[in-house]
DNA sequence: TGTACATCAGTGAACGCGCGTTCACTGATGTAC
DNA sequence: TGTACATCAGTGAACGCGCGTTCACTGATGTAC
């Protein structure tokens, strides 16, 4: 019987290409992310991946697309179901910074739109899950229930939440925090700037 | 006499050679920023490149800090000397997320360090640049002396700052903040939004 | 002021690279009867 | 249960593309004397 890696079908290929794209992904950024790269790292001649992605962008896609499923769940691991709305959020604050350093290249590849296509109903999907976290949050500090539609003050809130994390992972994955941290005290390090941060917005939230 | 675009010696084709790659950025984005597009543009064999930035990365890099030193006269630009802090703060953050949306593609090169070299003296300089236009503004705040050690509040206030407008920015450049625009009340934009941003977060501050 | 010469800036052809895509193919799988 | 056949998934060679880089070159500029 031939070894499973020596069958002409490959059985399980979508999801071994997947897994080959975030090794590459890991190893050599998102500039290294080809098709030929991911048939070449799951073994596999380099049309092949055609047959389950069609392009680039449709591999992509679906590797952010998980990669924000798995995003929406690191959120949620800090909450905990007694936890007064504003620990809430700012354990899901730390989520997403956490999440952001864990995996900074999937990171990267999820928020930049240029190489995806946002029209997959899987990354649709994934996307509206991750942001349902925090909005749910927002309306539970605010007492609020979810609505389709919002407030402005809502809106806003989500916004400043949203925003603050972002930016201060994308500027910290951009190396452009580096800076900052260097005029601290030492042993200052991005965490306790983080977790400053969210102390100088609760204080006045 | 022959006239100046036929002259073997360009006379200033670094200058040339600038304009051209932010003309290539403004249409056909990032992507299309090579040595041979910016050569090409420039009206000038594809070698010519070489003499004036190196390679890829110091034209880019170049590029960058040109935009840098707009970007923090962008931010300036608002201010006026008998605002208050608040306002001052306020004006600041307006420029940045208004620079961002009048040259999106210019503000992503300037904050993807991966196509740039940031040890190039002139990228340093005007990255420390605009960094000061926010800082200063922060101690101005806090009524406090910029100084070269900061304490952690200190930072925490210009990370907050920093994060909340560059969050917003990207989160706007990349389109994540369609869905929960298109869940607010017609004729609510992204300015509106981030003005209520600004506003949630004062009403706290 | 003139001349010789070194240096500099731009040319154009060539090279190798990795990419996505196409194509005829083949081996494996599933299904109808 | 067997057999024929359609469909599917993966192969491997080939194509054209744009890229950065190298190289010998040439025209222009600047400088020493």
């Amino acid at each position: 019987m031939r070894r499973r890696s020596e069958r002409y079908h490959h059985g399980s290929l979508r999801k071994a290409l997947l897994e080959a794209a975030e090794r590459i992904l890991e190893r050599d950024g998102i500039g290294g992310l080809t098709l030929r790269a991911a048939a070449r790292q799951a073994g596999v001649s380099h049309a092949a991946p055609k047959n389950h992605f069609g392009d680039v962008a449709g591999l992509l896609s679906e590797l952010a697309a998980a990669g924000f499923a798995r995003f929406a769940a690191a959120m949620r691991t800090g909450i905990r179901d007694d936890d007064p709305p504003d620990r809430r959020m700012a354990a899901i604050g730390s989520g997403y910074v956490a999440f952001a350093r864990a995996h900074p290249d999937l990171f990267l590849l999820m928020f930049r739109s240029e190489r995806l296509d946002m029209n997959r109903p899987a990354l649709r999907v994934a996307t509206d899950e991750a942001a349902r976290v925090l909005s749910e949050a927002v309306a539970a500090r605010r007492g609020e229930a979810v609505d389709a539609v919002l407030t402005l003050p809502q809106a806003a809130e989500i916004a400043v939440a949203w925003s603050l994390v972002h930016g201060f992972a994308m500027l910290l994955l951009d190396g452009r925090l580096k800076p900052l941290l260097s005029r601290l005290p030492a042993g200052v390090d991005a965490d306790a700037l983080l977790a400053a941060a969210f102390r100088a917005i609760r204080r006045t939230a």
